[in-house]
Order: C-alpha cells, then sequence, then structure tokens
RNA sequence: GCGGUCGUGGCGGAACUGGUAGACGCGCAGCGUUGAGGUCGCUGUGGUGGAAACACCGUGGAAGUUCGAGUCUUCUCGACCGCACCA
C-alpha cells in the first residue's frame, strides 16, 4: 500500500517495505516478471495542519516531505521501480480521478445528498471524527455539533451482492479480511412493516430480521432525526433538548453505540396490525441511527439483549414470544432468550419454529399490505465530499440556470490553484475571494464552483491501475492495464481490512460499467502485517522517555537525569509516547542489512513486531557471523569436487535441500520468520562441518553459495559482497537463478519415531523407511523405559502411526 | 455497543493435515580468550522436587471429544484492530 508522505520513514514503513521486497526479490530470482513501483498517498489532512500550524502552503510542505522520505527509503535497498512513481497530489494523477468521477457521475453512479457532519460552532468548520475529543473539536475544545450538507455519494451500494459474492474468489486473503468485509455488507434477510400511528397521519416504517417476534414488541425505537423526532421538537421542549443531546455525540458510530442508551417517551404509540387494540410506544433513542435503514427499530426484550437493557431502563414489557427448546416458558427478566425455539404469545405463529414463523409472518405482513419480505445491506453509499483544501477538486460546476454542470473534460486538470491563505479555519476554496466565481460552461451565466474535495481514499482506489502505465504514458491504457492487473501480491496494515480494500473492490467494478477495463478484483493475494510496537517508558513525574534516553540498571530503569522510570506496556511506535525508533538511526550504525534482517527475522509478517535493541545487536551479530563463514570457506574455493563424498558431506548436502525445499515452502506462505531460523540452522551446521577433511572442501562452497543466494532476498548487500569479494565470482549473485531442490536425495534413510505409553512420551525408537508394523511394535516394547512400565500389565492396544509415532495403551 | 483477530519459557516466536511442545533468536548463567571491560568462542537454560537417574506439572482459565489436544468443541478472561471525515 501506498504511504502517507508524513516526512520521515518510520519502521511500519520498513517492514512494509521490506517484507514486499523480499518477495519481489525471491519471485524475481524464480524467473517471474517483476513489477514493484511506488506512490505517494500525498492529499490529506496532516498537510492542512501543517499549514496552519507552520504557514508552510501544503503543496510544498507534502513536496518536502515525499523527497526526505524517498531518500531514507532509497537506502533501504528496496528493489523499486521507481520510474513509475507517482504521488497523488501530482494534477498529472488527479485528473484521471476527476474523468473517472464525471464517468460514474454520467453512469449514475455518483449523486448529491444531504448528510450529516461534525461541525464546530467555534471554528466554523467540518471535524474529521478523529478531530472531535469527548464531544469537543480538538482546537477549539467547543462542542460539537451535526450540520446537515448536501454533499456527493458513491452508488457502492450498486455492487452489495457482487462486492459479497466476489469475496468467494479471493482465495489468497487472509479468511480474517473476507469475514470482516462481508459482515461489513452485512446482507440481511427480513421485512419491511409500516406502522400506523394513533391519531396522527405519520407511519412510523422499521426493518426487522425477526418479524416472527413482532408480538413481543414492548417499543418502537425512532432516532432523533427521524420525521416524527422533529415534528414533535417543534413543540415540545423536553423532545427537542434531547436531540440536541443526541447531536452532540457527532457522526462516529462507535461514540454513537458505546454511548450510555437513553431514550425519551413521545406521546406517540403505533398500532399493532395484527393484535387489535396493542398500542406500542414510541421513544425517540440515542442509539438508533438516522441514516441507516428507516431510522427506527422496533424492540423485542425478551429475544434481543439492547432491547432487554432498553426495556429495564425504562421499565417496559419484556414478553417471551419464542420458547425454550424443550417447549418451556423462558425466563426473560434478567436475560434475553436469543437462540432457536418455537413460538408462543403469538396467535397465528404459535407453534412454529422461528425460520417457519419469519416465512408466515412475512407472508401475513405482505397479505395485510403492511409491508414485505426484503433482503437489505449494512453497506451505506460511499460520502467521498471533503470540505478540506488538499484534495482533488471535484470537477463540478453549479449554475442557477443549468443546476449541475461538469467541468469539460478538455479543460482537466481542473487544478487553477491560487495563493490559499490558511489564516482562518475552515476550507480555503470556499471563502477564497474570486476562486469559486466562473462562468458556466454550458450557459456563459454566472457560476459557481464546488468547493469540496474528494475524500483520500477516492485517489488510494485506483492508483495501482496508474502504476501499470509507464511514467510518460498520458491515457489510463486498458491494455497495459490489463496486462499487469490484478495486482498478484498485495501488502499492507490490517487497520485498512474493510474500508480501502472494498473501496478499491467497488472502483473495479464501476469502471468497468464505464468502459475503463475488465478486471473483477483488483488484488489477487493480500497480506495484512502486524504493527510495529515497542516498550513505553514513562517517568517518575509523568512525562514519556525515549528509549535512547532510559538508563537500565539491574532491574531499575532510569533517566539521563536519574529519575526513577517505569516500563509500560508496548505499544504502536507513536510520536506522543516517545516511543520511536529512527529507521535512518538504525541504518547509519549498522547498515542496512542488518535492521532489514531483524525486522523481518522474529515475528510473522501479520503479527505486530517487538522493536527492541537486543535483538537488533543479535542480527548484527549473525551478519559478521556469516562473512566469517564465507571468509573460512572461500580459502578453499578452488577445491575440485571429490571422487567419493564423506558421509558428513553428503549429510549437509541433503540437509542443504532440504533447507531450499523449506525456504521455498516459507516463502510461498510468507512466512519469512521462519525461514531466516531456517537459514540460520542451515549456516549453524554449515560452520560444523569439518574443513580440515580436503574431501568437504568442495560441498562447503556449494552449500555456501546456496546459503547465500536463498539468503539474498532479505540481505542482498551482505550476500553480493561476499559473491563478488570474497568469492570472486564473475556474474553477479542476482542474476544467478534460485537453487533447485533435488528431490531423491531429501528422504532420510532411518526414520525416528516417538514411542508413547498412554499418550505419554517414554523414548524413540529408530526405524528403517518402510518397516512392518510388528518390528516396530516389538522395536517400541523392548525399550527399557516402556517395558519397566508394561512388564506386568496387559497391553490393551498399540497404535502405530508410520513414520509419526506409537502409542501403547495399557491400564 | 457491534464486527474481527490473537493469547505457548524471563522475552520474540517454532510445532505442515490432532502425533517427541519450546526449533531459531534474544536474555541470563558458567567456562575460555583479554591487563580489565566489550567483542568473540564453547557449554547450559520451561517449572517444581532430586546429588543423580528420574518423577510430576506445563501452551490465558474452566470443562469436553480422543489411544493421544498448543491444534477440535463449548463456556470464560484479557489484549489488540476496524466501525463509514486519520490514512
Amino acid at each position: 500500500m501506498m504511504p502517507y508522505p508524513s516526512g520521515r520513514l518510520h519502521m511500519g514503513h520498513v517492514r512494509n517495505y521490506a517484507i514486499g521486497d523480499v518477495i519481489a526479490r525471491y519471485k524475481w530470482a524464480k524467473g517471474h516478471d517483476v513489477l514493484h513501483p511506488f506512490a505517494w498517498d500525498a492529499f490529506g489532512l496532516p498537510a492542512e495542519n501543517a499549514a496552519i500550524k507552520h504557514k508552510a502552503q501544503p503543496d510544498v510542505w507534502t513536496k518536502k516531505n515525499i523527497a526526505d522520505m524517498k531518500n531514507q527509503l532509497k537506502s533501504l535497498g528496496l528493489s523499486i521501480n521507481w520510474d513509475r512513481e507517482v504521488s497523488t497530489c501530482d494534477p498529472n494523477y488527479y485528473k484521471h480521478e476527476q474523468k473517472i468521477f464525471l464517468d460514474f457521475y454520467q453512469a449514475g453512479l455518483a449523486y448529491r445528498k444531504e448528510s450529516w457532519v461534525n461541525w464546530d460552532p467555534v471554528e466554523q468548520s467540518v471535524l474529521a471524527n478523529e478531530q472531535v475529543i469527548d464531544g469537543k473539536g480538538w482546537r477549539s475544545g467547543a462542542p460539537v455539533t451535526k450540520k446537515l450538507l448536501s454533499q456527493w455519494f458513491l452508488k457502492i451500494t450498486d455492487f452489495s451482492e457482487s462486492l459479497l459474492e466476489g469475496l468467494d474468489t479471493l482465495k489468497k486473503w487472509p479468511e480474517k479480511v473476507t469475514t470482516m468485509q462481508r459482515n461489513w455488507i452485512g446482507k440481511s434477510e427480513g421485512a419491511y412493516v409500516a406502522y400506523d400511528v394513533e391519531n396522527s397521519s405519520h407511519k412510523v416504517q422499521i426493518f426487522t430480521t425477526r418479524p416472527d417476534t413482532l408480538f413481543g414488541a414492548s417499543y418502537i425505537a425512532i432516532s432523533a432525526h427521524h420525521e416524527l423526532s422533529k415534528a414533535l421538537s417543534e413543540k415540545n421542549s423536553e423532545v427537542a433538548a434531547f436531540i440536541k443531546e443526541c447531536e452532540a455525540l457527532g457522526t462516529s458510530q462507535k461514540t454513537i453505540e458505546t454511548a450510555e442508551k437513553k431514550g425519551v417517551k413521545t406521546p406517540f404509540f403505533a398500532l399493532c396490525p395484527f393484535d387489535e387494540g396493542k398500542k406500542i410506544p414510541i421513544y425517540i433513542a440515542n442509539y438508533v441511527l438516522s441514516d441507516y435503514g428507516t431510522g427506527a427499530v422496533i424492540g423485542v426484550p425478551a429475544h434481543d439483549e439492547r432491547d432487554h437493557e432498553f426495556a429495564k431502563k425504562y421499565d417496559l414489557d419484556i414478553l417471551p414470544v419464542v420458547a425454550l427448546p424443550d417447549g418451556q416458558t423462558p425466563d426473560v427478566e434478567e436475560a434475553p432468550h436469543i437462540s432457536d425455539g418455537t413460538m408462543i404469545n403469538s396467535q397465528f405463529l404459535n407453534g412454529l419454529r422461528v425460520t417457519d414463523a419469519i416465512k408466515k409472518a412475512i407472508e401475513k405482513i405482505t397479505e395485510l399490505n403492511i409491508g414485505y419480505g426484503a433482503v437489505t445491506y449494512r453497506l451505506k453509499d460511499w460520502g467521498v465530499s471533503r470540505q478540506r483544501y488538499w484534495g482533488c477538486l471535484i470537477p463540478i460546476i453549479y449554475c442557477n440556470q443549468c443546476g449541475i454542470v461538469p467541468v469539460p473534460k478538455k479543460s482537466f486538470p481542473s487544478h487553477c490553484r491560487l495563493m490559499f491563505l490558511f489564516d482562518k479555519a475552515g476550507n480555503p476554496l470556499e471563502h477564497h475571494p474570486t476562486w469559486k466565481h466562473v462562468s458556466c460552461p454550458k450557459c456563459n451565466q454566472p457560476a459557481k464552483r464546488e468547493t469540496d474535495t474528494f475524500d483520500t481514499f477516492f485517489e488510494s482506489s485506483w492508483y495501482f491501475l496508474r502504476l501499470c502505465l509507464e511514467k510518460n504514458q498520458d491515457e489510463l491504457d486498458k491494455t497495459a492495464i490489463e496486462s499487469w492487473m490484478p495486482v498478484n501480491q498485495y501488502i499492507g496494515g490490517i487497520e485498512h481490512a474493510v474500508m480501502h480494500l472494498l473501496y478499491s473492490r467497488f472502483f473495479m467494478r464501476a469502471m468497468r460499467q464505464c468502459g475503463y477495463l475488465n478486471i473483477k478484483e483488483p488484488f489477487e493475494g493480500l497480506l495484512t502485517q502486524g504493527m510495529v510496537i515497542h516498550k513505553t517508558y514513562k517517568s517518575k513525574d509523568g512525562e514519556w522517555v525515549y528509549p535512547d534516553h532510559v538508563i537500565t540498571k539491574g532491574k531499575n530503569h532510569y533517566t539521563e537525569d536519574g529519575k526513577e522510570v517505569t516500563v509500560g506496556a508496548s505499544e504502536k511506535m507513536s510520536k506522543s509516547k516517545n516511543n520511536t525508533v529512527d529507521p535512518q538511526a538504525i541504518i547509519d550504525e549498522y547498515g542496512v542489512d542488518t535492521a532489514r534482517l531483524f525486522i523481518l527475522s522474529d515475528s510473522p509478517p501479520d503479527r505486530d513486531f517487538e522493536w527492541s535493541d537486543a535483538g537488533l545487536q543479535g542480527s548484527w551479530r549473525y551478519i559478521n557471523r556469516l562473512w566469517a563463514l564465507a571468509l573460512k570457506i572461500a580459502e578453499v574455493k578452488d577445491a575440485k569436487k571429490p571422487s567419493d563424498q564423506t558421509p558428513e558431506g553428503k549429510k549437509i548436502e541433503r540437509y542443504m535441500h532440504k533447507t531450499i525445499y523449506a525456504i521455498n515452502h516459507d516463502l510461498d506462505g510468507f512466512h519469512l520468520n521462519k525461514a531466516i531460523a531456517r537459514l540460520r540452522e542451515f549456516s549453524n551446521k554449515l560452520e560444523t562441518l569439518d574443513l580440515s577433511h580436503q574431501d568437504n572442501h568442495h560441498i562447503a562452497l556449494f552449500c555456501l553459495k546456496t546459503l547465500l543466494k536463498l539468503f539474498s532476498p532479505f540481505i542482498p548487500h551482505i550476500c553480493e559482497e561476499i559473491w563478488k569479494t570474497l568469492l570472486e565470482e564473475k556474474s553477479f549473485l542476482i542474476e544467478t537463478p534460485w537453487p533447485k531442490v533435488n528431490d531423491t536425495i531429501l528422504e532420510d534413510d532411518t526414520i525416528t519415531l516417538a514411542v508413547q505409553i498412554n499418550g505419554k512420551l517414554k523414548g524413540t525408537i529408530e526405524c528403517s523407511q518402510g518397516q512392518n508394523t510388528q518390528d516396530i511394535e516389538e522395536a517400541a516394547k523392548k525399550l527399557p523405559a516402556v517395558h519397566a512400565v508394561i512388564k506386568d500389565k496387559e497391553i490393551k492396544k498399540i497404535i502405530v502411526v508410520p513414520k509419526r509415532i506409537v502409542n501403547i495403551v495399557c491400564p
């Protein structure tokens, strides 16, 4: 994945790109045509924050960051095709994006609708969720409210089913990611039901996945922005106050759903269509989302956790309508009954199982003409408008005569930016005196530009297509794109599991519909790498202390000026906790290979990686040992192949082939830590090979060369150096082919079998390949440790699993 | 709150489809090299008991399936990631 150019390379980047580099070098060595490109996710909020804080122009700031980071990246020795590098803030990049958007618009995949944003009343600007802290604006400290704005949306919901079905084809994705996306799309089957409201012309429509439980309904909860809530707030001050309170929660779903569940009772009652005379109270509740579903839910406290909690709080009826499996009525006072059963207290549904009752209830709802069965998705359309300066301009002009008018494609890139000032909060594009005023491309009358820019996920949803093109290729050439796409191996953080990866999948579908390409899925293989974490240190006076500045004496830690330091949990490296380690400093001191080796060696790529200086030293030592080993073997590099190999030589040759086999397997599965462990084992064995015996010289050299080749994707510089300088090879190591496994010498002559009694290990026996079961049983029984136990016991059974184990079962 | 993942020595982690738990590395200890320290080399290192042989315990916790469970099942505890305007 492309990085945000923050200005300084951090360990997370090093890890990400080191993993990618190993895979790229391995595939290259195996003869694949590898494209290993790079891009910068250059638009975004931090540039604007820097502009406000340091009066730096976002483009200047961003370009400097890119230059700085590129320098650092280059020192990592990555095999990146820099000639294709792109930056998303480059007009030559985003002009395509503007065209794509207009094509989406023409195809009916982009539309405008009103939607809520977090609003800072002091700054008079929109806040991102992360800028809302405890309900207050991060800079102003003012309580946040919500505001309704007209914004652009992309119709990702047109592809809900396709995005869901496509997940089954992503065989090389981690299952956790496809599961998360499946749940995010959230297909559910259920029914819409419209309830009449007593003494009112309003109707309340709800959606439920459990229409079978409608007889157990105790209340209906509507959102603060439901039309009924709005109508009520005009004359009811309690309701108006509650709506205000809900708005103070902001737009973050996490905040809304973790807030204490509160509701306010309205004077309205919904009329149960099945049960004449039954009146269901209507509440306005803070946990009902206004822009999801119908903005109203039905509460069945006997059979739903959240409804139960709400009913308890407001003392509502809890009527069980699903019996326990044994037919008993469940006790639902303390906890709801969620699982399956047969229906009770439900008139025409009584006696039916839940699944049948759902069908029957939908039939009845349809028959009464109050609703219908439906499939819904949790997935919402994607709001792409941002009230920000540093993003790709939405190429739209608003004309009083002509309405929404696309900026003509021939005038792309639409980027005629003047000097904008960040002297006040909010979007400079909006409050610039002249910029937004243009004449309508259709009627030439005065009109206004769209001042919003795109969500930066827009850029990241298709950048990989641009990377399929040569630097100077100006059109999104279908042939070039399709010759490389899909991305065979995509690598990035698990935090992108849903949004970025889902938006990219949507883009492929939408772009396909607009004729751009014929690709279904953007990423064939996906590897989600873990974070780089580090211990945190805090001094007695509560300050975070840099790891470098901690002095350890025995079990205690101190600051440089002698204050006591406590060691905290390992957390994601972050500036705010001072637990970062600067990759540049490591590279300067130990060299790139040490840094690469260490960051790849300990943890599997998909898990978090704990940085430790001691671990780094270990990698440094190994690099030195490898050099020493090579130096020793280089002395005998002219040795001829002996006519007959020593038993030791034969053994290490077999081990070498086992290693190649295992490394292939490990690299194919991205078990880079295991691959390194095996290479170290192999190199440990090679160190003990007796070089005083002349007949071992040739095989030692052969093994060393194999070791270098197998290690070269990880530590390319030292391996190449040994190859050239110590072994005086004419070729470059990087150009030599990947070693081949000789299958015929893989198998050992003898096998070690574990012998157990009742599943407990008692010893091991050696046997030859294909030895018969009876011999093995006899040999096992003769083991002293076994004999001692079984000699006066009756053997019930002996289990012999070929090549694995013997288990003697006796009472 | 909802969705997802993870949990193995002092530490990072190995253990392919259930079959010798702790590979490899870090740390630590002892010995050697050294004037000393570091580097480097060798040896040892899950816990408890034991001089030792060995025995017992041991994969967050509890239960279960199995000849056999780190691996499967159920419950439970904890940590982390995402939740639609950070990227």
